[in-house]
DNA sequence: TTTTTAGTTCTGCAAATACAGAACTAAAAA
DNA sequence: TTTTTAGTTCTGTATTTGCAGAACTAAAAA
């Protein structure tokens, strides 16, 4: 029996991460695992940790946490002489989810693109509109690296 | 039975917009009619259009589209002496889905800053790395909007 | 050597989802 | 007045999802 507890705010915080991250597609489950690491005060819990904080059965668990290891959210490490598992974020687990957005958004993008390509009446209104959105959209996936560099550069100096 | 038909370009087309669709949460259905009247080269189709299409049953079309009505993503217009309606995309769907996937990104960023709030060890590697990430969302967040400015005053000279 | 620990993997089921089909409605046509 | 058109709404169900529980495994401890 670990001794761990979350505050009724982080709770409420959890639950809101919780369901932010199914939104964008994990299962309940794993979004609540991923939220629980990246609220917790201490850095890493152990597999019973989460276990019993989440009411999550074992099964539930060693799922979760193996998908949230094999998609580079998530790692552990053990101590000498200790065979528990220590699970904690990845530090570029946030980043890399904007990442993973903005890839998606050029997919998208790409694909209107055709959409736009194959259409036979380009001088229709609705079809002059999605034209205009699609320059926007390009704008701004172009403009997302512009403003990676920035961050980069304005965080060095 | 109506006679409007698909390219097989447009049919793979449609099938990428519905499972991109899916996956920002709208049901299949919905994703595939919302598709539709993105890819069909007519700028207007009739239930039964849709219905045909994408063989679908009368409830799951007058669903879809009422839901589609609903959100504000699709509109219709009537002909004089048709009793049909004439289902169309609205021309701002495109921007408004960008808009509020910002929006969704702002509550997210919000969110972090409340978990950042609430952390009590802010010294602790993982939380500076949680705190730089969170500087660059809000940093983000906001060109972004500023980009939009850019945007619309560049389309206007 | 046996037992315990720390999980993993497989099977099954409860709940949710997403749609079909049938029954229905309201307006227009015959 | 009856029938047809153009849907809508309700009910049932096949499919999918997400997890629990049980059986299992491999290493360490007793």
């Amino acid at each position: 029996m670990s001794e761990f507890t979350l505050s009724e705010k982080q709770k409420d915080l959890l639950e809101q991460l919780g369901v932010f991250l199914e939104s964008r597609g994990w299962q309940p489950a794993v979004g609540r695992i991923l939220g629980l690491l990246i609220i917790s005060e201490s850095e890493e819990l152990t597999f019973d940790d989460v276990r019993e904080t989440l009411h999550l059965s074992k099964s539930a668990t060693s799922t979760a946490l193996n998908l949230l290891l094999n998609t580079g959210k998530v790692e552990y490490f053990t101590k000498p002489g200790d065979r528990k598992r220590y699970f904690k974020v990845k530090k570029i687990v946030l980043k890399d989810m904007a990442y993973e957005e903005h890839k998606k958004r050029c997919t998208f993008t790409n694909l209107l693109k055709e959409v736009y390509a194959q259409k036979k009446n380009k001088e229709s209104a609705i079809c002059q509109s999605f034209k205009e959105a699609l320059d926007y959209f390009e704008f701004m996936n172009n403009e997302f690296f512009k403003l990676f560099k920035k961050w980069e550069s304005t965080k060095k100096s």
